[in-house]
DNA sequence: GTTTTATTTAGAATTATTCTAAATACGCTT
DNA sequence: AAGCGTATTTAGAATAATTCTAAATAAAAC
């Protein structure tokens, strides 16, 4: 579970601007999100993490968590009221959660889309952030 | 909290097609939203109903609030970890959260702007439902 | 009206997440 | 490299929203 050293900048230089520390749990927690391109749970990745860093607590990764996020280096999925699911996609899209598999689907938008969407707030709306969730059934 | 005639039907009828009964507490809990066109918890719902229903049971909010959200009368609204919010407004919108006053906003969307997030899906998936959320500051 | 079935109710249980306070690790200064 | 201040980790307790359970009640069908 180590970060190429491609990945090992953007996570220091991430963290830095926001005056975090590079730590071996949140590496190690960055690394494992980037290895499975999937959407998983804190407890699935508190489960993961302990593979191969068995001293890791529940606490420790939702705190990691929390600063990648902040950090801009993952992004959080919200589906109704299922757990927060973690995403290291940062290109702007959307999620499609299959009702069937349980399985969440990053679903690309394009740019003028995107912003098609933002235009239809009204202009005293600022947004920082947009979600777009589907949910349905996949083939 | 009594319905009008108009929602009395639409609200009977509604329920039916599910195959659900409108009890007392149904209906009292779909007047109460629909008479405040904001965005209530279920918390708060179970608050406002035992002004005018002081037996009512916090469970039964929440029953109700699910068999209205499934006979299709009213929505839910998922903003990132907060309670579940219920939204009287049917036509199809976005929603804004305000990070500064915590309040809802109903943001309307254009029926070709909806088709085209819809067509953003490659083929297979077939969509039930989106849910579009803005975060950020409104003046 | 009686029976069947759905709903309500209060309280307990569950689930995801956050909090707390002590122990440890980081990174800077010398 | 040793010491120091601050950030982070840790385990376990606490919280918040929601769901479950089983008995009591109400609605619909007969």
């Amino acid at each position: 579970m180590k970060l190429s050293s491609k990945y090992k900048h953007l996570f220091e230089e991430a963290l830095e601007k926001c005056s975090l520390r590079p730590t071996k749990q949140r590496e190690h927690i960055f690394s494992l999100i980037l290895q499975k391109k999937d959407h998983p749970t804190a407890d699935e990745i508190f489960k993961r993490s302990r593979a191969s860093m068995p001293s890791i607590s529940l606490a420790t990764v939702y705190n990691c968590l929390e600063s990648l996020v902040e950090s801009g280096l993952i992004r959080q999925v919200n589906f109704e009221r299922e757990s927060t699911r973690y995403c290291p996609n940062l290109k702007p899209h959307a999620h499609f959660l299959c009702k069937k598999s349980g399985e969440v689907y990053d679903i690309e938008l394009s740019k003028p889309l995107l912003d098609q969407i933002t235009n239809a707030l009204p202009s005293e709306f600022i947004a920082e952030h947009i979600e777009i969730n589907f949910n349905g059934l996949k083939n």
